[in-house]
DNA sequence: CTCCAGTTCAAACGACCGCTTGAACTATGC
DNA sequence: GCATAGTTCAAGCGGTCGTTTGAACTGGAG
């Protein structure tokens, strides 16, 4: 009645995350996004200004209710005292798998365009990613040094650098080479496999 | 004398995996590739057949003296008898780091190419990667399984496309976004971490 | 010298790229 | 009813893409 159900600027948005997710950045064309999206190509320049501007934009949308979700689990963390290693891992990889994965066929849609996005191949496109998500990083970061004390500040730097590529790597769907590897488990194990993966690194797994 | 120091072949190669590294399949064009090695357009159809030729070629011998390497250290440690996890994981990801970052300049090309093409964004890509590597990779999944009878087949699949994942991550060097992050460390180092993180993982992190 | 296979070359093919233009449509306020 | 701002549209811009063509060059064999 008073909205046409989506408009073209969402359905854009929409399209453009789940073809940038399948193609990555060079190899999807406007074209193709404004094709499927059943708007004219001219609508990306009009609402958005260029198709880098496009991503952009698309990439603000899908992390903004991870990274509020993820300040939220780490506020309150804080606020109960120090947390442990596996509170933080578990409050920063839940939001990336689960939070998006729940959400049926257009969540895993979101994941996998964060996965990619996130390890493109153009240095171009992954700072527009990490300029998206660093300032909660660097809160992660200290954080997991004050409740990894025993670790240097390389070696904690060196651990959340696997989570995040791990993290992306899962989102982004890319290990579904051989089909029902691990595609087909539900999210929810994913994650905790993931998390225990990930907690016995950090404890057992950083040179000093 | 004999030979020309290079031929037009092995120079469009070269060049191949290190513009092919630097910005993906479909971010990186014949042209760029072709000016830079100094030779014709024509020469890739002449010599290879097409884009996706070049790059075939580029992974085949990029990955052949890493799967050399690691057949050669499955097969010693087969022979000594049952390896332990850490064995296994140093003999997967010390070929992949050691063996091509130890090769100064064209070892570090070689590396960021290989991982790169392993997680493109396409999975026509990243499928003739798998192709490559495998035969080699059935090898280890099945040892690996035997030196960590208490995990479970799924289990010890998470642990290994883990693993692999981030052998590619750290080859691809696609972390190196803050500069100085870890990426002046040396390759020795990076390897002795990876392995240390993995085996924790794998020893402590791996649920039924 | 002639021949010929192997290689390189400039030039161009059609297709597609991101982006722009200017007109047409739509809906709201007066 | 009419102006106006917001949006959509077909068409086309210059440029780049991967690929192809046919001629020119190269060096060794007969």
């Amino acid at each position: 009645m008073e909205t046409p159900v989506e408009s073209t600027r969402e359905r854009l948005l929409n399209v453009a995350e789940q073809r940038f997710g399948e193609g990555g950045y060079e190899g999807t064309s406007l074209r193709a996004i404004t094709v499927a999206a059943a708007a004219n190509i001219a609508a990306v320049n009009y609402h958005f200004g260029s198709k880098e501007a496009l991503l952009r934009a698309a990439v603000a949308r899908a992390m903004a209710p991870v990274n509020t979700e993820r300040r939220r689990r780490l506020d309150q963390l804080e606020a109960r005292g120090a947390p442990t290693p596996e509170q933080l891992i578990r409050a920063f990889i839940e939001p990336g798998l689960d939070l998006v994965l729940r959400r049926g066929e257009r969540g895993a849609v979101v994941a996998r365009f964060i996965g990619r996005i996130a390890f493109d191949p153009s240095q171009r496109i992954r700072e527009l990613y990490a300029a998206e998500s660093d300032p909660i990083e660097s809160r992660y970061l200290a954080a997991l040094q004050a409740a990894i004390p025993h670790a240097s500040p390389e070696a904690v730097s060196f651990g959340y650098v696997n989570m995040l590529g791990l993290l992306a790597l899962h989102q982004s769907q890319a290990l579904s080479r051989a089909p029902g590897v691990g595609s087909t488990e539900d999210p929810g194990k994913l994650a905790e496999n993931l998390v225990a993966f990930l907690v016995a690194a950090f404890d057992h797994g950083l040179r000093p």
